[in-house]
DNA sequence: CTAGAAGTTGACGTCGCGTCAAGCGCAAGT
DNA sequence: ACTTGCGCTTGACGCGACGTCAACTTCTAG
C-alpha cells in the first residue's frame, strides 16, 4: 500500500473536522492562530481544510489534553514526538497536578470542617460564647460591652443556624483550644509566631460570624479571663489558656487590627 | 467606652495597611477598582487612606480568600454579613472545591498510571509489541510494514524508556485487553459506544509512543489477528478478542482518522 | 438573483492580580 | 530655591483557553 493515498476529496472543513473530533470550530480556529495545529491547506477564500495528518495530530493533541496539559507543553510534546520528552513533560505535569489536587483537598476540608463546625449543634462552649449575648442574665452585660446592635446581630445570627451547625461550629474550636493547651505545654510565648497563628485562626472563627474590632477583641479574650463560665473552657485543657489567648491576643490586635 | 475612637492619626496610607494586612498595595488597589473595599477616604491628591473599619473587613476578606473563595462570592459574603447567606455561599463553594479536588486526583492518576505504564519492565506483551519492531527476525516484516523510518523511531523510543518503564506501560495496556474481554463477554458489537471507547484508549496507549495513520492503524491491529504471538496476547483474556479489536479499529479508524 | 448557511477575522471577557510606564506631590538635602 | 528621590497615582498589558458576539465574505440552493 502506498504511505499516502489522499485524495482531494479527503479533506474536511473545519465543521466536519470538529465534528469528527469533538472540538468546537473555534477551538480549532484558536489551535491555528497560535499555530498548534495548522490546517492542510486554506482555501483562496481563507476556509481551512484539514487531512489526515492533521487530524492525526489533532488526536495526539487531544489525548495529552484530557491529561490536563497546557497547550504550551501539548504543543513541545507533540513537536518533539519524542518518548524521553514526553516522559519528562508528563513528569512535570504530574507534580503540577498532584499539588493542585492536594491544594484542593486542604482547601475543601477546611471549608467542610467550617460548615461542620458552623453547622452542628448546640454544646457547652457554644451555649456559653453565644448565650453570653443571648436574653439571659448576661445580655444586659454584653449590651453593655458591645452595644446592642453587635448583640442583637449575634443573636439573629447564630439563631439562624440549626442545631447541627451550632454543635460542628464547637469542633473548630475545640480544635483551636487544643492547640493553645500545647501551646501552653511547649511554652510558646504570647508574642511567638506559634500563638500568633492560633490567635489568627481564632479570630477567623469569631469572624465567620461578627467582626470584632481590636477593642471588642480584646474585650472578648479578656471577658474569657474574667468570667469563671468562659475561663473553664479554656482552662480545662490547660491551665492558663484564657489568660495566654487574651495576652497573644493583644498582641495580634495591635499589630493585625 | 465609645464605640468610635478614631483620631486623624489613626489613618493608615496604603503602603502601611498593605504591610498590616500582608497583602500587596497593588491588590488594595483592585479591591479598590471593583468596589470590594473602598478606603476610608481620599486625600485631595488622591492617596488612598485606611482606617480601622476597612482592616476589619480586609480581614473578613482575607479569610474568606483563603478558603479559594471568588471575590465575587466573598463580596457576597460580607456585604450580607450573614450567617445563613455565608453557609449558603459556603456550601456553594465546598461543592466546588470537591470537584476541582476530584477532577485533578482523577487526572493525577490518570497520568501517573500513564507513567507508570511507561517506565515498567519489559515483559511479555510489551515484548511481543515492541520487540516486533526490533532487530529480531521481525524486524524486515515491520520494516516492510510500516517503513524504516517508523521502525527506528520506534526503537529509539522503547530503548528510552528504562526497563521499569516498558514494565508498566504493560498494565495499561492489560487494562485495555480487560476491557475488551469484558466486551466480549456482554456481546458489544465493534461499532458499539463502548467498544469505540476502548479502541479510543487503545489509540492513545499507541499514540503516546507513535503515531499511526488511519492506514497503519488498522495494519497493526490486523496484525494482532494475523500474527499468533501478538493475537495470543489478546485472546488470552476471551477467543476472539484480538479479531474485535481490528473490527472496532477498522470502524474507529474510519470514523476518527 | 437573492436568501440563508457557514465560513472568515477581530476584539472583548473571563480571574486576580503582577508588572511596567508615565506622571504628580511632598519632604529632605544642597 | 532647586533638585533629588521616594512613594503614591492612573492606565494598560499579560496570563490561559477558549466562548461569544459583531461585522463581513463566500458558497450554495431555489
Amino acid at each position: 500500500m502506498s504511505t499516502t493515498h489522499l485524495r482531494e476529496g479527503d479533506s474536511l472543513d473545519i465543521a466536519r473536522a470538529a465534528r469528527l473530533s469533538g472540538v468546537s470550530s473555534r477551538t480549532l480556529r484558536h489551535y491555528d492562530s497560535i499555530g498548534l495545529l495548522t490546517p492542510a491547506w486554506t482555501g483562496h477564500d481563507g476556509r481551512r481544510h484539514y487531512e489526515n495528518e492533521q487530524l492525526l495530530r489533532l488526536q495526539h493533541i487531544l489525548v495529552l489534553r484530557e491529561l490536563g496539559a497546557s497547550l504550551d507543553r501539548i504543543r513541545e510534546i507533540v513537536d518533539a514526538d519524542d518518548p524521553a520528552i514526553t516522559m519528562a513533560h508528563l513528569r512535570d505535569h504530574l507534580a503540577g497536578l498532584a499539588a493542585e489536587r492536594d491544594r484542593y483537598a486542604r482547601l475543601a476540608a477546611t471549608v467542610a470542617s467550617t460548615i461542620d463546625s458552623l453547622e452542628k449543634g448546640t454544646t457547652m462552649t457554644t451555649d456559653q460564647i453565644f448565650d453570653g449575648f443571648e436574653h439571659t442574665k448576661y445580655e444586659p452585660e454584653a449590651r453593655e460591652r458591645w452595644g446592642d446592635d453587635a448583640v442583637d446581630t449575634s443573636n439573629e445570627r447564630w439563631a439562624s443556624l440549626g442545631k447541627d451547625g451550632q454543635q460542628r461550629h464547637l469542633d473548630a474550636h475545640r480544635e483551636i483550644v487544643e492547640a493553645l493547651g500545647a501551646a501552653i505545654r511547649v511554652g510558646f510565648a504570647p508574642d511567638s509566631d506559634e500563638l500568633q497563628e492560633i490567635v489568627a485562626k481564632h479570630y477567623a472563627w469569631v469572624s465567620l460570624f461578627w467582626t470584632p474590632t481590636a477593642e471588642t477583641y480584646r474585650g472578648l479574650t479578656q471577658m474569657y479571663v474574667d468570667d469563671e463560665r468562659f475561663r473553664r473552657n479554656y482552662d480545662e485543657v490547660a491551665p492558663g489558656a484564657a489568660a495566654l489567648l487574651r495576652d497573644a491576643a493583644d498582641v495580634w490586635a495591635e499589630r493585625n487590627l
